[in-house]
DNA sequence: CGTTAAGTTGTAATTTTACTACATATAATG
DNA sequence: CATTATATGTAGTAAAATTACAACTTAACG
């Protein structure tokens, strides 16, 4: 956690000189990091020991180990850190918060990856005869731009966000197709159905969704992403983004898999699309 | 600049025992900003002192100030900003690429934004009668996605990926209108025509787009986003996440704009999927 | 090929910085 | 008001970083 952040909340916890502390910290962090011991002490009119309990009160080991993290802090401005929009907020408060903790719930996403089941996952797919994506509400729209993507592979792929053409799909589908579903909690009825399905028709079936859900089960491999969600919302915000990016993650291991010429190929496709298109500015 | 990144260009430049040091340190950063002057130079096999001036050729005052530097860059999650996946790249490093050239973007992304324009944005959101939300190709998934955030406003909202939908909705917009264009180089010709179509019409049209250009020009108000796009991919990955956050941003400010009464019944829509689902497990 | 100069690295001493143990002061409780 | 607990500071100690200087290595030149 953001230690700025935890002196703020902390205050109660201090002392009275230790307050004193925090309150020059916080309102220079910036030549704190930069001050020894002694002339933060001096500055906060206490002495070089109460400096020190106060950043032993902070769990960290010591003065030194405490500028660290002050510095890590201060590093972008005030970046990663999990803070809820809250009602008073103006256009700037909630857009930096939102910005913010979407980054932050990237930097967990990627944390919580296995890189092992990601190669397994590539592999499948380059192998895949057919690959289908499903996802439902707004899962819907990752299976949307996963189609997009692999589309131009010039692989024959499949998106519904019908559940019947979903379930028609699947249970035409199979040995060599794969069948990724996507859903954040897992526990939306109608795709565990249809895993179902995809699983007796032999189909390799790949859910990108939170472990130990219903949906889970029923994949042959699951890539978990464990992403923490801003209930407060009642929409789903950073599990999308995360699902995105590693959608892109699985596209680029999709390329890189295939090689050079396949490289080509995807620009070929790439200009296809510049007669639908306005030319750039040749100044630009 | 971020100092791992300069460590890593600076290699010319360092003598044969700086280099020792320097790759003991790009090995394994978060150890050395624990480590001593002492304990570093041990593990480099080199002497405190060519630590010590190792540290001076960074630019930095000495070894507590490059620890200083060091702790910064690896603070954010993006030490390694924007580098790009090449061909040799295993899972593991591409992964962790995508991820971290994603947060930068939205970084970047965060920058460019004008807030006055954000507001202005939710103004009108706020007021219409009706809000359309088209885009192509990959921007057609974030536009399928604003429909599913904005949906559960209870406010009548349009999505279409088919151009003929697109104009012919366009055609029967009116003064109170809002019709919101996804693309993240705007100069999709039949983007660019609809915007002129519902312009015709009197409706405000909004652009989520680069500025400068031709879907710009003929747009009521733009959201400019200035992503850096990694080329090499042939694909739209950071632009199309941070158009994604900046529908969050407007979906937020769109419910803080309602108030507190808004949101209970944003709640009301998410329990309405509570049947859809399989109960969570009660000890969790 | 040897001599010299420039640059590099290490050793040891010095200085600075942080930490510990203990003493004193202040506040809290019966 | 006495007693205990808590908070703060002083002085000494340990550790860390820096400096000055010496030894070594490499390159340059006659």
């Amino acid at each position: 956690m953001n230690i700025l952040e935890k002196i703020s909340q902390s205050q109660s916890a201090f002392s009275k000189s230790e307050r004193k502390v925090a309150e020059v910290i916080l309102a220079n962090p910036q030549t704190a990091i930069h001050s020894s011991i002694a002339t933060l002490a001096k500055m906060s009119n206490v002495s070089e020991p109460t400096v020190n309990r106060f950043c032993r009160r902070l769990d960290t080991k010591g003065f030194p180990d405490f500028k660290l993290h002050l510095a890590q802090s201060l590093a972008n401005g005030t970046p990663y850190v999990n803070r809820h929009v809250e009602e008073s907020d103006g256009p700037e408060e909630y857009t930096k918060k939102i910005f913010e903790s979407t980054m932050a719930s990237l930097e967990v996403a990627r944390q919580s990856l296995d890189i092992n089941v990601i190669n397994r996952v590539v592999d499948l797919l380059t192998q895949a005869q057919k690959i289908s994506f499903f996802g439902l509400g707004a899962s819907a729209s990752v299976a949307h731009d996963a189609l997009n993507k692999f589309f131009r592979f010039n692989v024959p792929v499949i998106y519904f966000d019908d559940i019947l053409m979903q379930r028609m799909s699947c249970m035409n589908s199979s040995e060599e197709d794969v069948v990724v579903l996507i859903s954040h909690t897992g526990r939306t009825k109608s795709l565990v159905e249809i895993a179902q399905i995809a699983r007796g028709n032999d189909a390799t079936v790949i859910g990108i969704t939170s472990k130990d859900s219903p949906l889970a089960r029923e994949c042959s491999l699951v890539v978990s992403l464990d992403v923490p969600e801003d209930t407060d919302m009642y929409m789903p915000m950073a599990s999308r983004i995360a699902q995105l990016t590693l959608i892109d993650v699985l596209a680029t291991g999709f390329t890189l898999r295939r090689g050079t010429k396949f490289r080509e190929n995807l620009k070929r496709v790439k200009d296809t699309l510049r007669e639908s298109r306005y030319d750039k500015k040749p100044a630009t």
